[in-house]
DNA sequence: ACCAATTACATGACTTTGCATATAATTACA
DNA sequence: TGTAATTATATGCAAAGTCATGTAATTGGT
């Protein structure tokens, strides 16, 4: 007998981008760098600003939990936190240039994990495979 | 000039995850239903009997957290854990009858969100995507 | 059969997360 | 223009997660 899960997308969805991204969390974890921080430097490199909830939805967290994550990255110096001229209430965070730097080392470590990770397959199926996520992710909107 | 996210395969599928289950986590929330929890259930609907390691990686989850997980669950009368009888350090999870009924309701509701979530989208893209997903983690054990 | 290595799970200490809510700025509209 | 509603971020606190390590059982090499 087939158990649910083997036939739900959404789980072997959610399996299959975990254990894609695990090697390469795994190079994180050896440099001290959470996920979460990766996901941060990944989104504002090189040079885009962001407010911090447009951040969270970004990287997957929680406002507040992007506003500590934002502290923790100042207090290491890798972003800064400035007020917007217009609308006060709203922050820019941007990349440091320590932050860029060590974005930059990192992002290309990403890559060469990707290439290594999708080496089998396809240009015609990696194309597929976006076509179809991007799809998705509008529908559930 | 093009971003490295909006290249980088791996962020758009974890976005992707995130984003089409989005609205069904929102119903366990409001059921109370955590989302380790509901992973929990739906592994082991209806009679699988899993080792806590061995729940942790199918839940995307580390073997401290499952371990406490568990013991929540048996708390709330969801899940049994029972020693293995061959190896003793060895422990064995599985759904109580209550579990069972509480999975298999969350499981419908599931199954209709995927059906309204994929509806748009071709039996033929969904086994690709299917295809391609394995191939993915095959590579990447 | 002994002892070191390994395996499986539990636990203490600590960190991270996120809900609920507070604070502050802006907007809408009567 | 005064005030209610809304928007953006911050924060108190409790819950959840995890690292390092502990405990107990099993395995493997000699």
């Amino acid at each position: 007998m087939t158990r649910f899960i083997d036939n739900y997308l959404l789980y072997l969805m959610s399996q299959a981008s975990a254990s894609a991204s695990a090697i390469f969390h795994e190079d994180l974890a050896q440099r001290g760098v959470p996920v979460t921080t990766w996901r941060i430097l990944a989104c504002l490199y090189p040079d885009q600003a962001m407010g911090i909830s447009e951040l969270a939805n970004h990287c997957l967290a929680k406002q507040p939990t992007m506003t500590r994550q934002i502290d923790r990255l100042i207090e290491q110096g890798f972003v800064d936190r400035k007020n917007e001229d217009g609308d006060r209430r709203r922050v820019k965070v941007s990349l440091t240039v320590t932050g860029i730097k060590l974005a930059g080392t990192l992002i290309k470590q990403a890559r060469d994990h990707e290439a290594d990770l999708l080496g089998d397959i396809t240009e015609e199926d990696k194309v597929a495979l976006k076509s179809v996520l991007a799809k998705i992710m509008l529908r559930s909107e």
